[in-house]
DNA sequence: TTCACGTGTAAGAAAATTCTTACACGTGAA
DNA sequence: TTCACGTGTAAGAATTTTCTTACACGTGAA
């Protein structure tokens, strides 16, 4: 049971949320237990608009997953864990994710496709 | 006998050369192969400035490597190969890389780096 | 009411990436 | 000499990414 892999283009954008080094440390972070946005930005060391942007970032790619939750007290917190992934890069892996690409002939931008 | 992780500055540094659709085509065709420059600009359908600035991203990132070989007709041939690469992405691995990344208290920018 | 804490988002500056165009050099063959 | 083919690089436009600043809303406690 091993899961698929990735298309081409998902693995791109999973590649690209992780080829930055404060969302790596982003993912470490979540990696050692799950927290919520605030909390996360203080330990990091981030603004906390800047750190919901990275954290879209990663959840768009698939490799952590929020969900919002009431405190006791009643306030609402975003908590973000990592998600289960598992990549496994070698030309050949490589090789065959690329079969999958959809863009020779150009598809609409990025911006276009938001 | 596992080839040593790399740093995570390292890390981040192919993982940004991977997240690129060109660049990744450019690695899936070079596994099926050895190739040079102009030729493989003619096969992937890019303009051989654009692919010589991918490929050196790439060979900085250790992906692929390069050699400048004579042809039997005397013209400088730059022939490129896949490296030997072999990653393993995991929230576990990866936070073990972060903790090995350079610049929580902002090293020189990438265009000081230069 | 006001403060502390949580959420989200928008606007724009700053910086990095991506891509084109144009140039320069060297060889062998026509 | 000129052409076809290989190499490399520089300059600038266009786009994307990254980051800051400022705003808005909601709750419980002082």
């Amino acid at each position: 049971m091993t899961a698929s892999p990735p298309t081409g283009d998902d693995l791109v954008e999973m590649l690209a949320a992780l080829s930055n080094p404060l969302r790596l440390r982003i993912v470490a972070k979540l990696a050692g237990g799950r927290d919520y946005v605030s909390r996360l930005a203080r330990e990091i060391g981030v603004s906390r608009p800047l750190l919901h942007m990275h954290l879209q970032r990663l959840e768009a790619a698939g490799l952590i997953v929020g969900s919002l939750e009431l405190s006791e007290d009643g306030k609402a917190m975003k908590y973000y864990e990592v998600a289960d992934f598992d990549l496994h890069l070698t030309a050949a892996t490589l090789a065959a994710a690329a079969e999958s690409l959809t863009d020779p002939d150009q598809g609409p931008t990025r911006k276009e496709r938001s």
